[in-house]
DNA sequence: AATACCCCCAACCGCGGGGTT
DNA sequence: CAACCCCGCGGTTGGGGGTAT
């Protein structure tokens, strides 16, 4: 399948940092037109940029809902936890974390958590018998490639990382309602280690057939990152375990089938927000997200 | 004070998925 | 159905500031 360059190669375009003019023409020129047609819009806004460096400028830097710097210890925390259940899927985790964005994220990860991640892994004996600082300064900055990130997990994980698939939102997933003494039942089948069969037997209660067609953009727009979330739990679940190469292993459980849509209703959607932690706009805070990563059942 | 080294993070790159024609 | 477009993701790079020697 072809595809035409990002930008024209035959075009001049600026590189590297952007300068505050850069900045302040295309935040002025997203907040008159809305962000989308990357492609178009450096021509449009008077940018010799390519629309990718555009947009990456503005989600990572310039969008006014962006939180910068001093991530707090409880947003250390959940990004340490979620990563052992996601893995390096930065723009899920980032979605997790209002204000934050995947970059920063993933930055933060692989200065700062990922040696913390690791240290807490290790056993303390080990810790302390073998961590020089030479050593820790040599796994800091060794290369991802040299060390595939698989396996650098594998060391810093436990076994299972749920393997969502990072996808654009085009239509909303959503499980039929388990009462609330399901509901905990269902978080706890999702999380803990997988067991097919078991897993299998708790779902009798969920429709077959969830896929939503109803409702449409405006759910579809407002739970694209949330729908996530549902995929992970209900309907791309996959669980996955790496093996001695670091490489992931993942074994479907059965539930992902996209062609099983379920029928919808409002209430339904109401039931579902108020009977689990989520929000009624599908926002999930940082509270309700630790609530839930704090139950028991969480690995 | 000069130099080397390290660390952080903004930005770039290549690629894949979904939508459109 | 193929070709193409657009968008977003994850991995990587490189510049600049800080620290060690």
């Amino acid at each position: 399948m072809g595809r035409s360059p990002c930008c024209s190669k035959q075009e001049v375009l600026n590189r590297g940092a952007w300068t505050a003019l850069e900045d302040k023409i295309l935040s002025a020129y997203i907040k008159a037109h809305g962000e989308g047609k990357w492609r178009n819009l450096p021509k449009r806004a008077g940018l010799k940029r390519c629309g990718k460096s555009c947009r990456l400028r503005w989600l990572n830097y310039l969008r006014p809902d962006i939180k910068r710097g001093n991530i707090s210890h409880d947003e250390e925390e959940l990004i340490i936890r979620l990563h052992k259940l996601l893995g390096n899927r930065w723009s899920l985790i980032a979605g997790r974390l209002p204000g934050r964005t995947d970059n920063e994220i993933k930055n933060y990860w692989n200065t700062t958590l990922r040696k913390k991640a690791k240290a807490e892994s290790s056993s303390p004996r080990a810790e302390q018998s073998s961590q020089s600082k030479s050593r820790e300064k040599k796994m800091a900055t060794e290369p991802v490639t040299a060390e595939p990130s698989n396996s650098a997990q594998a060391a810093a994980t436990p076994p299972q990382v749920i393997r969502t698939k990072a996808t654009r939102c085009t239509k909303v997933l959503i499980p039929a309602i388990p009462s609330p003494n399901e509901h905990q039942s269902f978080i706890s089948t999702a999380t803990d280690p997988v067991d097919p069969q078991t897993l299998q037997s708790q779902l009798p209660n969920y429709h077959q057939d969830s896929e939503v067609r109803h409702g449409t953009k405006e759910v579809h727009k407002t739970s694209a990152q949330d729908s996530d979330f549902f995929n992970f739990s209900c309907n791309e679940f996959q669980a996955g375990h790496e093996d001695a190469d670091g490489d992931n292993n993942f074994k479907n459980v059965g539930l992902h089938d996209p062609d099983q849509s379920l029928t919808f209703d409002e209430t339904m959607f109401k039931d579902w927000t108020t009977n689990c932690c989520l929000e009624d706009n599908f926002n999930l805070d940082i509270d309700s997200l630790t609530f839930l990563l704090d139950s028991e059942e969480w690995p």
